[in-house]
DNA sequence: AACTCGGGGCA
DNA sequence: TGCCCAGAGTT
C-alpha cells in the first residue's frame, strides 16, 4: 500500500483524531500572551498540569501587565505542582516584564524575537508563530521528528529539515493538531524504544511497522 | 555533546 | 519502585 505523504496526512487526520483526546485549543486561543505562557509552562508536561495550572494564573492575571505585577513568591505558588517550577516561575515573570516594558504588552511575531524571550527555545517559538499567528511554520519536538521519521513523511535526523517537510505537506489550519495528536501517538503509542505496532492505527500505511528501529 | 532541572506518568 | 521524560539553558 503505497501512499503519497499527502494522502498519508489525510489518513492520520481521520484516524489520530480518534484515538486521543482533542487539544483544547479553546484555550490556547484566547490570547497570543497566554498560549505564550501555557507553552512556556508546558515544557516537560502533560496538557492536564497545564490546564489546571493556567486556569488559576490566567484568573489571577489574564494579561502580560497583570503578571508582571504579581510577587515572584506568588507565581512559584501558582505553578509550584509543576515541574521546574523554580524555573519557570521566574521565566514567566521575566517574560510578561520584557512584554510590557518593550512590546506594549503584546506578544512578537517572529521566530527571533519570540527565542530571546527566557524559557522559550525553537519549539515553542513555532508553537506562538503556529498557533496564534498563523504562520507557515511546523513546532516539532522529539516525538514528532521520530514518528515523522517512521511514517516515511521525512528522512533527516536535523529537525530543520523535519520541519520543512512537515509544513510542505500539512494543510495549514491542521498544523498545530497535527502536532497534538502526532505527539500523543509518539507518546503513548509510537514511543522510542518499544514502538506498539501491533495497536497501532497507521500500522498499514507505516514503513516501519514490524521494524524495531531505534 | 553532555549535563541539569525535577514532579508526574507509566510499566 | 524505578525509569523516563510534552525542552531549554549552561558548560
Amino acid at each position: 500500500m503505497k501512499q503519497t505523504p499527502k494522502e498519508k496526512i489525510k489518513f492520520l487526520k481521520e484516524v489520530l483524531g480518534t484515538r486521543y483526546p482533542e487539544p483544547r485549543s479553546e484555550l490556547l486561543f484566547e490570547s497570543p500572551f497566554q498560549l505564550l505562557i501555557a507553552t512556556i509552562l508546558a515544557a516537560q508536561a502533560t496538557d492536564r498540569q497545564v490546564n489546571i495550572i493556567t486556569r488559576e494564573l490566567f484568573r489571577a492575571a489574564p494579561d502580560a501587565k497583570s503578571l508582571s505585577l504579581l510577587e515572584p513568591e506568588s507565581i512559584l505558588k501558582l505553578v509550584r505542582s509543576i515541574n521546574y517550577c523554580n524555573n519557570k516561575a521566574k521565566n514567566i515573570r521575566s517574560v510578561s516584564i520584557i512584554l510590557t516594558e518593550q512590546y506594549a504588552g503584546k506578544v512578537p511575531e517572529t521566530r527571533e524575537e519570540l527565542e530571546k524571550l527566557p524559557g522559550v527555545g525553537r519549539k515553542t517559538a513555532n508553537v506562538v508563530l503556529a498557533a496564534a499567528f498563523h504562520q507557515p511554520v511546523m513546532p516539532v519536538d522529539t516525538h514528532v521528528h521520530r514518528v515523522s521519521n517512521r511514517l516515511g513523511l521525512c528522512h533527516t535526523s536535523k529537525v530543520e529539515e523535519t520541519e520543512a517537510a512537515l509544513i510542505a505537506i500539512i494543510p495549514e489550519p491542521w498544523v498545530v493538531d497535527f502536532h497534538h495528536y502526532l505527539l500523543l501517538h509518539g507518546r503513548y503509542t509510537c514511543k522510542a524504544k518499544k514502538p506498539d505496532c501491533p495497536t497501532c492505527p497507521l500500522a498499514t500505511i507505516c514503513p516501519s511497522t514490524g521494524k524495531t528501529t531505534s
